[in-house]
DNA sequence: GATGAATGAGTGTTCATTCAT
DNA sequence: AATGAATGAACACTCATTCAT
């Protein structure tokens, strides 16, 4: 998990039999929907309930709050992300430094641009729900996952690798989100891509 | 101007008399107050009123509704830092390429990390408000401005200037925006704004 | 149905236990009272939720509006009233025309003296709530019934039928709304409506 | 007049000047048609003072309330049409009953007709107003001067005058207000007219 | 006298949450 | 377990009226 959720947040309780789980994920696509149509303002606790084909008590039971289901969809969600930068991590312990980073700038743009609408209406909700918890959360465990594939580099030997691999991370991070949220796309976005490897790469030679 | 906002979103009347100034500079200041103490979610416009030391139907001489209020705080914000960006970039005309993003960089800086608290919560505000028109806005303006100073850049031989630029501009501004997220302050902060202008002078140098 | 009402005024569910059905009849007992005893511009959907006994939440599960409530307890009546004039017009099939008029007029003034003060309260609601398109279909429905009752009639052997049928509706029910709202009673009421008879059996032989 | 106004709807002050004079005729103007455009409900003091072109204190002046307006705007209506009427009746002093009952039939007629927006935007506000004490006092001036006129007929040799004459009025303006609302026009209206002349005699000779 | 900024009580309506069935 | 009717606090917004300038 993205982090152990405060207990407030926390679902009622876990599903155990196959049905519920299928309730659960049609809570959850439901939820999504709306959100991706209307947005977080108009989603309301009984249009999920409609959309999702149980009734508003039902979902009550999975979830004690409004807030602890959007919770739930948005750490579902990192988790999956999480996971996919974890992987590329894995993938690359001890190859070149210039290597790693293309490859780590190439998974997040992919998983950023795959469904840009749900990836949009989702950081939207965390913002208005305060739950940027969650997103520290995917940060840290990111940070950490890059950390030991950097340090892993077959050309590592650099000195100050703490204040670099910060640099890159927020670098690299910041740039795909700011890319996608000025709605590049196409060739521009491929463009720009490539241009933000040149830098990173750039900068790693420089140092 | 940011933009000519939409018409619903314009305010109602200019204020003529002084005093009607003062009332207007009162619940500009109450806004951001209840912002950044309780977030938009608990910004009532009765509560910002009260504040404000007016009553509710003042408010609404003034703004035909919540939403054009927020947008209104927002568009003064965003107005004062474009202005600080285009004052940078028309001191810096025809420096070095290199001296420019320096100087770029420092500018939006120092004009996040001014007072982060009411940054978070007016950028939270337009999220939440929908009013992402506004960002798109300011960033159309700056980025006419930066380019326009990159333009004359007496070290100007670069082929490729239209994508050299946006790589910059999305970089930069994607990279404070993110250390500024990730609460990065002091010699963190300062440690990558310098990385960051390594990073940018090195990808100028390997053009 | 007095007609299909526009999709806007539309309740919002038809109640389904036994429970809901008396919960529907305590609204609208509690709409006409206070509409009796205050009139439209006093009645809130607060006042009336209260009187009926239940939350405005539970009031607003039934009817979308505050329109819609009003627009229902006035097709409520209207539908009782032209059941009357319709079970009236059915009786006299075959009858002689002068009997058929009299009778008419009989029915609607019964109807309107009933409950005086319900019938004022109620038509005042229609004209303030821009609800007249209730009251044409209660025309275009009374009249259809009358125009089959007068054809059956078994002296008749009128020529213009459509345009005598036309001026005894009219004056008939004209007349005895404008009697109504003079305040006649008692004697009074009692001779003009004799009078009316009179006066349209002596049109009726004079064709 | 009418009738005195009850001391609450009194105008504050009859305007002395002739610039005065003008200002109040525009505040009417504009009264009545907002009230033909919108209807009382959307009606404002602030729209009328604007669309009047004077200040809403300017407003307070002439008059101490919305109510007060309204009452002074259907006032003066009704003190036009009433007199249209005593002026019909003096000029039918000594004719024939018959003749009588026919003039009253088409000066009320037209008197409906010539402005249909008008006459259906004041009426309406009369009854959202609760103002029908005016209504009263216009029915009961009317009637004076019908009966006297009725008393002057040459041919009056009817036992029960009173009785008659309330009949006449009764369904006169009852059937002519009930084929306006019906929306009669043209040869249906002109029809409708004529059939109820034709009654009306009918009635007479019966007698 | 005239203006129009300021007032604030009052309204319709929503929606997260509960709980009797 | 599941339902969905009922709740009621909370909110945005209006507009007749006042009164300082």
């Amino acid at each position: 998990m993205i982090s152990s959720p405060p207990q407030a947040l926390k679902p009622r309780k876990r599903p155990q039999q196959r049905r519920a789980l299928a309730t659960l994920d049609a809570i959850f696509e439901a939820t999504i929907q709306l959100l991706v149509k209307d947005g977080l303002s108009q989603l309301t606790t009984t249009r999920v309930a409609e959309r999702a084909g149980v009734s508003v008590g039902t979902m009550y039971q999975y979830f004690p709050h409004k807030q602890a289901l959007i919770y739930a969809v948005n750490e579902r969600y990192l988790e999956l992300l999480a996971e996919r930068i974890e992987a590329t991590c894995r993938d690359r312990q001890g190859s070149l430094t210039g290597d790693m980073v293309e490859a780590l700038i190439d998974t997040y743009w992919q998983a950023k641009t795959d469904k840009p609408d749900v990836t949009r209406a989702l950081y939207r909700s965390v913002v208005e729900m305060d739950n940027e918890a969650l997103i520290s959360a995917f940060a840290v465990r990111t940070d950490v996952a890059i950390t030991a594939m950097l340090a892993s580099a077959s050309d590592n030997d650099r000195s100050d690798a703490r204040s670099n691999t910060r640099t890159l991370v927020t670098v690299i991070f910041g740039t795909v989100r700011n890319s996608f949220e000025r709605g590049h796309s196409g060739e521009i976005a491929e463009d720009l891509r490539r241009q933000l490897v040149i830098m990173c790469r750039a900068y790693l030679e420089r140092l």
